[in-house]
DNA sequence: CTCTCCCT
C-alpha cells in the first residue's frame, strides 16, 4: 500500500491523544484520514479497551469507510470494524471501531449520556457543519465536562475553521496534514458575467471540450438550470460528439450510478450536476470542472414554518471542494464563471445548517437531554433564538412539551422514533384510531423525497404506489419497521380517505380551505394554490404536505383531502366560535352572525337570532361613523336647524356644537338614545332629526333660538322669507327688491349683532345686488339698478324714492 | 416548473 500523506501526522496524533482529551486534525480531502486514523488509534492504551466511534455525514460514506477498513484488516464488516446507520447496523461483540452517521450519535447519547463503552469520538468532515454534527459535538462536550472527563474527542476537518473548533474544545492542539490531490489550474472570467448563467456555461463547455482532454463536471445550482443547459447543448449539436449526463438527487439510484461511472475511453462525458457531486458522490475520470459559482439552499422561515429554496453564491470552501474534483486522477483544470476580482469576495464559509434550518428536531433532542436553554451548551454557532422559540412553540402544539417547556411522555416517545417531530406525532396519534399502519406508510412517504415528482399532488397516489411495491425498497422497509415498532403490522390497511386527517396531525397549520380556481387559504392565513387543475383543486378542504413558500401564494406540491367532519371530530378543541355583530357596508345594515373558525378558516357562518341590543347599537354607531352622517335623513328643515344651531354655537359656546365633525364625534351621546331597535339604513331614514337636534337644547335655548336665529323674516311686503344660515358668518336673506321698499336699514338677527346679507332679486328672482348696508344701497346703487330694471321689466313700478314706495310681493305688476 | 442529507 502506498504511503498516504496522513501517515506523517499519525505519531503526533497518538501522542497528543495520549496526553490530552481533545484534538483537531486538519487534512485535505484525499489525505486518507477517514480510514487511516481509526485504524491507527484503536489499539492505543488510553482507550482502555473502549470503542472508537467515527461520525460520517452520509450513510454511503459510513458503510464505505467501514468496508475499506475491514478489508485492510483482512476481515469482514461487523468484526473489528462495524457500522451503524439508519435502518442498517453491522456491529458484533468484537467491534472496536463503529462508523456511524451523525444522527446515530445523538440517539446513542440520549440512551447513554456517559457513552460508557466509547473511548474516542471522531467527527469526520466536520467542516460540513451539519445540524446533527453540531448537536452531537455540543452534547459530547457536555457529557465530557460532567460525566466522562477522560472521553476523547477528535474533530477532523478539511478547512481552516479548525482554529475556532480548537477553541471550543478548550484550546485543543491542531495537527495538520497535506493533501494528496494533483494540481488544478484555475481559470477565471475576464469580465463579470451578466444575466443568465446558462449561455456562459454552454460556451465554456464548448471551449473546454476544444481546449482540454478528459471528462467534464459542471456544477449548476439546480435541475432547472441542468435541463436548460442540456437542451442548449443539444440544440448546438454538442450532444452528438459527447455524452451529456444530468446528475442530481431526484434521479433514481441507477441513473446516479450511471452518471458517476467512468466513461469508455472513446466517449467523452459532460456531467451536469448539482452540489450533490461536491461531497456526496464522486464522479470518476473528471479532469475538467466548470463551476457556475451558484448553489440552491433551503432556507427555513420560522414565521411561516416552511422552507424556501434560494439560489446563493458558493462559499470559498465549496468552490475549493468543487475545484478539487478536477485533480483526483491527474492534473486538472477548473473554469470558474466569475472574475478574479469577484473571487476575492467569496464568503469565507457556508452558512452552518443550524443557523438556517427548522430547529424543531433539535429542540426536541435538547428537551430530552434536559436542556431548556440552548446557551447551557457550548456551540460554534448557537441556535438562533427566533427559530428556536418557534420550534418550542410547535413542540407545545404537538403536545411534546408542556406550556412551561417540560418534556411530556408523548414528547419522549416522539423523540425515540427518529422522525421529524411532526411525523412522529402523526404516527402516535394514529395508533389509537386504528390507523397506525396507514400512518407508518404516510410517514415513510413524507420522510423521503417525493418519488412521483410533477405528478398529481395527491398523497394517496404515493401510499397506493408504496402498497403496490412501486416505491423505493428503503421506503417500504422504513414503513414496515415502524409498523413493527408500534405493533400494528397486522392491522388492516387503513382507508386511504384518512390520509388528510393524519397529515393534519403533522401539519395543523397547513389545513387549507378552497377559495375557488385551484386556490386555497391556509389555516395560518397564507395563500396556496395548484399550478394546474387536478382533482384536489376542487375539494373543499385539504392539508398541504409540501409547499414552496415563494411569493404571496405558495405552490402546493403534495397534499391530501380532508373532510370537514374529520376536522370537527379531531380538532374540536381548536375550533373557535365567535359572535360577530358588525356593520355591513355593502348591505348598509348591522349583521349579527355566529362564526366557527379554525385559525383563518371560516368553517361555518349563521345568522344570530337574538343579538344583544347594546352590541347592535354599537355596530350601528360604528357604521354611521364609517359611512358618514349622510346615512341620516337630513330634511331641509333638519339641515336648516343644524345650520342655525351652528350659527348660535359660533356666537355662544354654551350652545351645543352640531357641526358635522362634532356630530360624528359624539354620535354615542346625541344619537344613540334614539337608535334602540334600529339596524339598517331604512330604519335610520325614519328618524326625526329635527326633534332629535331640538332635544339637545334646554327649554330656554329653544325659545332663544327662535328669537336670535329665526327661520324666517317678515319683510315689508308681508312675505315670510326663509333665512339661509349655510354661510355661518353671513346669513343670507334672498328677497325680491320690490318687497323691501320702505325698509331703510338692513334687518339684523342675534339681538341685533349680525346684519343679514341681502341678496336683492329682480322680479324674476335673478340676483341684482348683494349688500349688508340697505340704507347705502337705496341712496347710491339703487339708481343705477333702477335704470337697468326699468329697461328689462318696464311694466313694473320702479319708484324714484324707494322709501316711500309700497312694497309688493307680486311678481307681476298690478293691473297687468 | 423542486437543493440536499440524516435519525436505537
Amino acid at each position: 500500500m502506498a504511503t498516504l500523506p496522513i501517515e506523517a501526522v499519525l505519531p503526533a496524533l497518538k501522542e497528543t491523544l495520549g496526553t490530552t482529551e481533545n484534538a483537531v486534525l486538519v487534512a485535505a480531502p484525499g489525505a486518507g484520514k477517514t480510514t487511516r486514523v481509526p485504524l491507527a488509534l484503536f489499539e492505543e492504551p488510553w482507550l482502555c479497551g473502549k470503542k472508537i466511534v467515527m461520525l460520517e455525514p452520509r450513510r454511503l460514506a459510513a458503510r464505505a469507510a467501514a468496508a475499506f477498513m475491514a478489508r485492510q484488516l483482512g476481515e469482514s464488516v461487523g468484526e473489528t470494524v462495524g457500522y451503524r446507520v439508519r435502518m442498517d447496523t453491522r456491529v458484533g461483540p468484537k467491534t472496536r471501531i463503529e462508523v456511524i452517521t451523525e444522527g446515530v450519535l445523538t440517539r446513542m447519547l440520549q440512551n447513554d449520556p456517559a457513552l460508557e463503552e466509547v473511548g474516542l469520538v471522531i467527527f469526520d468532515e466536520f467542516h460540513e457543519r451539519n445540524l446533527h454534527g453540531d448537536l452531537g459535538l455540543a452534547l459530547c462536550l457536555q457529557s465530557q465536562a460532567l460525566l466522562r472527563e477522560e472521553l476523547r474527542i477528535l474533530v477532523m476537518s478539511a478547512t481552516l475553521e479548525a482554529e475556532t473548533v480548537a477553541e471550543l474544545l478548550g484550546d485543543a492542539p491542531v495537527l495538520s496534514s497535506a493533501g494528496r490531490a494533483f494540481p488544478v489550474q484555475t481559470r477565471f472570467l475576464e469580465s463579470r458575467a451578466e444575466g443568465r448563467i446558462e449561455p456562459i456555461v454552454v460556451q465554456t463547455i464548448k471551449q473546454a471540450l476544444a481546449e482540454e482532454s478528459g471528462d467534464l463536471l459542471v456544477f449548476l445550482p439546480g435541475t432547472r438550470e441542468i435541463r436548460r443547459v442540456e437542451s442548449q447543448l443539444q440544440a448546438q449539436g454538442v450532444g452528438g460528439q459527447v455524452k451529456i449526463v444530468p446528475l442530481h438527487g431526484a434521479l433514481s439510484r441507477e441513473a446516479q450510478d450511471a452518471a458517476i461511472a467512468p466513461s469508455t475511453p472513446e466517449v467523452r462525458k459532460v456531467v451536469l450536476a448539482t452540489s450533490i457531486a461536491e461531497t456526496s458522490l464522486t464522479v470518476e475520470g473528471v479532469r475538467v470542472v466548470i463551476d457556475s459559482g451558484l448553489m440552491r439552499v433551503p432556507r427555513f422561515s420560522p414565521r411561516t414554518g416552511m422552507s424556501r429554496l434560494e439560489t446563493v453564491t458558493v462559499s470559498r470552501p465549496s468552490a475549493e471542494q468543487r475545484r478539487g474534483r478536477a485533480g483526483r486522477v491527474a492534473p486538472g483544470v477548473c473554469y470558474r464563471l466569475w472574475t478574479e476580482h469577484e473571487d476575492k469576495r467569496l464568503p469565507m464559509r457556508s452558512t452552518p445548517e443550524i443557523l438556517e434550518a427548522d430547529l424543531a428536531p433539535l429542540a426536541l433532542e435538547l428537551a430530552v437531554w434536559g436542556v431548556h436553554d440552548p446557551t447551557e451548551l457550548a456551540w460554534l454557532d448557537a441556535p438562533p433564538a427566533a427559530a428556536f422559540a418557534q420550534a418550542r412553540e410547535l413542540l407545545c402544539q404537538l403536545g411534546a412539551l408542556t406550556e412551561d417547556g417540560t418534556l411530556t411522555a408523548h414528547g419522549k416517545r416522539m423523540a425515540e422514533f427518529g422522525l421529524h417531530p411532526r411525523l412522529a406525532h402523526l404516527v402516535l396519534q394514529a395508533v389509537p384510531l386504528q390507523l397506525g399502519s396507514l400512518a407508518c406508510e404516510l410517514a415513510a412517504v413524507l420522510n423521503e423525497r417525493d418519488f412521483l415528482p410533477g405528478q398529481d399532488a395527491d398523497l394517496r397516489l404515493r401510499v397506493e404506489a408504496l402498497r403496490a411495491g412501486q416505491a423505493d425498497r428503503g421506503m417500504i422497509a422504513e414503513a414496515n419497521r415502524w409498523k413493527r415498532a408500534l405493533g400494528v403490522e397486522a392491522e388492516e390497511k387503513g382507508d386511504l380517505d384518512y390520509c388528510g386527517l393524519l397529515l393534519a396531525f403533522a401539519h395543523p397549520d397547513r389545513i387549507a380551505q378552497r377559495r375557488g380556481n385551484g386556490r386555497f387559504l391556509l389555516r395560518n392565513g397564507r395563500g396556496a394554490m395548484f399550478l394546474d387543475a387536478q382533482p384536489l383543486s376542487f375539494v373543499p378542504y385539504l392539508v398541504a404536505a409540501e409547499l414552496d413558500d415563494q411569493g404571496t401564494e405558495s405552490r402546493i406540491f403534495l397534499a391530501a383531502h380532508v373532510e370537514e367532519s374529520q376536522l370537527r371530530e379531531h380538532f374540536q378543541g381548536q375550533i373557535e366560535t365567535e359572535r360577530i355583530i358588525e356593520w355591513d357596508g355593502g348591505a348598509k345594515a348591522v349583521r349579527a352572525r355566529r362564526r366557527e373558525r379554525l385559525g383563518s378558516l371560516l368553517l361555518k357562518e349563521t345568522t344570530l337570532q337574538d343579538p344583544d341590543a347594546d352590541e347592535v347599537l354599537g355596530a350601528l354607531l360604528r357604521g354611521i361613523a364609517v359611512e358618514g352622517l349622510d346615512l341620516l335623513p337630513w330634511t331641509k328643515a333638519a339641515k336648516q336647524l343644524q345650520e342655525r344651531l351652528t350659527f348660535m354655537h359660533q356666537h355662544d359656546l354654551s350652545w351645543p356644537d352640531v357641526t358635522r365633525t362634532a356630530l360624528t364625534d359624539t354620535l354615542a351621546e346625541w344619537l344613540a338614545p334614539h337608535l334602540y331597535g334600529l339596524k339598517n339604513r331604512e330604519d335610520l331614514q325614519r328618524l326625526q332629526l329635527v326633534g332629535i337636534l331640538e332635544s339637545m337644547l334646554s327649554y330656554a335655548q329653544r325659545r332663544e333660538l327662535d328669537e336670535c336665529a329665526p327661520t324666517h323674516l317678515t319683510v315689508p311686503s308681508g312675505s315670510r322669507i326663509p333665512i339661509d344660515y349655510s354661510d355661518l358668518d353671513a346669513p343670507v336673506l334672498a328677497v325680491r327688491l320690490q318687497e323691501m321698499f320702505g325698509l331703510q336699514e338692513t334687518p339684523r338677527i342675534a339681538h341685533g349683532r349680525v346684519p343679514l346679507t341681502l341678496h336683492l332679486l329682480s322680479p324674476a328672482q335673478r340676483p341684482v345686488q348683494v349688500t349688508r348696508d340697505l340704507a347705502s344701497f337705496w341712496q347710491n346703487a339703487y339708481f343705477e339698478v333702477k335704470k337697468d330694471l326699468k329697461g328689462r321689466y318696464p311694466k313694473h313700478h320702479w319708484p324714484d324714492d324707494p322709501n316711500l314706495a309700497t312694497p309688493t310681493h307680486r311678481a307681476k305688476p298690478r293691473g297687468s
